[in-house]
DNA sequence: TTATATTTTCAATATATACTGAAAATAAAA
DNA sequence: TTTTATTTTCAGTATATATTGAAAATATAA
């Protein structure tokens, strides 16, 4: 029968492997996984210890976490070091990565979308006409998804799986 | 007043840096946009003189895109070469990522957080206990997602908008 | 069949990104 | 204050990923 800490590490490599392929730094989603999977918040000592790698990657990774608001630090009455630990509500995790990533990514491009359809209003020809449609489409489209992800942000679990219930 | 070339220029340079950062290789993305937002379809050859990219890159990046079944080879009677266009509707689109994305990165990871679930089902203490629980947690959070993307995939564009609707 | 057009592959190279480790900065204790 | 612990920075390096371009393979035309 396996320890904890090698099916952790299964599940922590994993992850890893999922976040790499959305885009995010395969440490950055190790070091989450290890801290959603672990009882109490940990070191950065703690955590290059686990992982294997080196203090200046654990820190700015940790402080990258922290950034998109699904690590925090602890505060332990006596202890000098830091302690972090991650957010282990499942629905809270996701609302937060949904935020961060409408305000980092959707908005600036929703921005850039909206000068490409000012900027092309007044060519003609069909190249053109067809480049608005799409333009068009595609703002209609993200803003509709900005809106759902901002009432998801904003509503109660419990209230959002009703929601899912309903649309099943 | 800009040209159509240089506004849909605007535009592929911002879809591709969206697309960078949700871990799709630029260049892929690039392509994606140009023949988006291109009325007829383009050879190989068109789309390397567009982009200012090589032959190679060029041939790779649009089979993958095929492979992620959102561009498509058109087939023009008389004309020698492959020719290619991306899907135009924003709802397939999502709905054909989607798909993908679950088939590629959801599935093998609920499958290692289930193999995770089995390999610490014996294992005793708080700690252990704290893992199983976050395991299950993800698990059928995971499971509910993919739940509802094999719900939106297979509903009509226009129920999936009433229900929306619904939401707000 | 041979000649020509087109696609595909892939070794070499370039580029972007991640990581290390040690030094500098900062904070807390003595 | 000085000493010690801890965090932060960042130049140098390593690694992963993307790109080129030319040669090989394949397909079509002559």
């Amino acid at each position: 029968m396996p320890e904890l800490k090698e099916v952790q590490d299964n599940f922590i490599h994993h992850w890893g492997t999922l976040g790499n392929a959305w885009g995010v730094n395969r440490t950055m989603t190790q070091i989450h996984a290890l801290l959603m999977t672990e009882k109490d918040a940990m070191t950065t000592d703690q955590i290059m210890e686990r992982l294997k790698i080196s203090r200046g990657n654990a820190h700015s990774n940790v402080k990258e976490l922290v950034n998109w608001k699904i690590v925090r630090q602890v505060i332990i009455p006596g202890e000098r070091k830091d302690y972090y630990t991650a957010e282990k509500d499942t629905w809270k995790l996701l609302c937060t990565v949904a935020r961060e990533r409408k305000r980092r990514e959707i908005e600036p491009t929703l921005d850039a979308i909206s000068q490409c359809l000012n900027e092309s209003a007044d060519l003609i020809g069909a190249d053109a006409e067809e480049f608005r449609t799409q333009m068009e489409e595609l703002s209609k489209f993200l803003e509709m998804g900005e809106n759902i992800l901002n009432r998801l942000g904003r509503s109660e679990k419990s209230n959002v799986l009703k929601w899912m219930l309903s649309l099943m």
